[in-house]
DNA sequence: GCTACTATATGAGCGTGCTCACAAAAGGTC
DNA sequence: GACCTTTTGTGAGCACGCTCATATAGTAGC
């Protein structure tokens, strides 16, 4: 049985778009796979023929809202000098040297999966928005300046790479990924303070974090 | 069927010992729950009113195991300054929050369990001992005193919180490990130059590491 | 249009961790 | 010892993610 190439993405787009629904409304271990085939209209098994694991659903529609997050991000980091380029380069490799790729692109679908975000496309974009904010507040808490370019890429930085370790965890508390984020922000300030505190530009504070 | 307390902790002793040795030869996914209610002589259901799930069992296991390892430790840092233990707990404590306890122990029984250490006890404490020197020496490539007090407490904090990461993925590669353990101490050497360098003492390094 | 041939769809079925209804054994009371 | 209560053992059975043999729909060559 042969299918058209447009047959084919039709099929893809459907499994995506069921678990997209299906995952935002009960969650991801909740939602089985014979739930996914038969939202999407094909056979339990067929689901296999177009993604290898449960997983690798999830991680395609990751890597679709992380595609949107970072042109989010891009927007907002224009005009970088290279050496903070150089600097947000740095630290993202090495994090990215860290843990599979999908362990980090999945708390990015996590954020746009969330209920909040499931109906309109323009709440997703709202939620990353209020997690700019909210990573900014952060920040200023421990003294940087939450709206420098440095700032920013420390967020993208660790939105990508701290939630990372959240998603490890399969029963994520949110109090948990904020205490993580405070600890994990503390160090990268006091990282940047003793390594480039010129580039940071806002080295005034010199007491150490109390996470 | 009442039982006598022994009998019902020889059982359970059965069963950890079953765990330990197939969990060994054959790692934590491949062995199913039937192989160790079989190798413990009991029924398949039998073995879940002892443990609620597989993953308890491993953390009972790994609970034995982290014993012996902070006892190893705290054998070596028995003459603490009060302010560095301070440090200590602090370190611990933001760590110790991140995640649940179970996350922390599995890799101190990850080493426990590797196959050098299945047969003898002796192994098991020279691993554990293996360990300890092996960050020592990624504590001096970054500029820290290994034998320092707080290389100790370092140590101890990174082994228990950062190996927690590397367990959080479930199909573990010994180089991200690796990776991981120098980023991390590199945040948290230029984290305590920065906050405490008069503690530190050995502050004389003013490149930012290169991971 | 007919005949290979191939790519895809299908659902029965596998092994897993775990549950549950029931059987069996031990202790307490008389 | 007989009876009841309570705790533990047992294995059939569940739903899960995933596989595989087979059926089927599409294309290519004639």
């Amino acid at each position: 049985m042969r299918i058209t190439r447009e047959a084919r993405q039709a099929t893809r787009r459907g499994i995506l778009d069921a678990a997209r629904r299906l995952f935002a409304e009960q969650g991801f271990e909740p939602t089985t796979t014979r739930d996914l085939a038969r939202t999407a209209g094909i056979a339990a098994g067929t689901l296999f023929n177009y993604f290898p694991t449960k997983e690798a659903i999830v991680t395609a529609l990751a890597s679709e809202a992380l595609a949107r997050g970072r042109s989010d991000f891009e927007g907002r980091r224009r005009e970088q000098a290279s050496l903070e380029e150089d600097l947000f380069a740095h630290v993202a490799a090495g994090l990215r040297r860290l843990r599979p790729l999908r362990k980090f692109l999945q708390p990015v679908l996590e954020a746009a999966f969330s209920p909040a975000s499931a109906g309109a496309d323009d709440a997703g974009a709202a939620l990353r928005s209020e997690h700019l904010e909210c990573v900014g507040r952060v920040l200023a808490a421990h003294g940087m300046d939450a709206s420098s370019p440095l700032a920013l890429q420390l967020y993208w930085t660790l939105y990508t790479g701290v939630l990372g370790f959240w998603v490890a965890d399969r029963s994520p508390k949110q109090e948990d990924t904020l205490a993580l984020l405070d600890q994990s922000i503390a160090m990268f300030a006091a990282w940047l303070r003793g390594s480039s505190s010129a580039v940071a530009g806002n080295g005034d504070h010199n007491t150490h974090p109390n996470p």
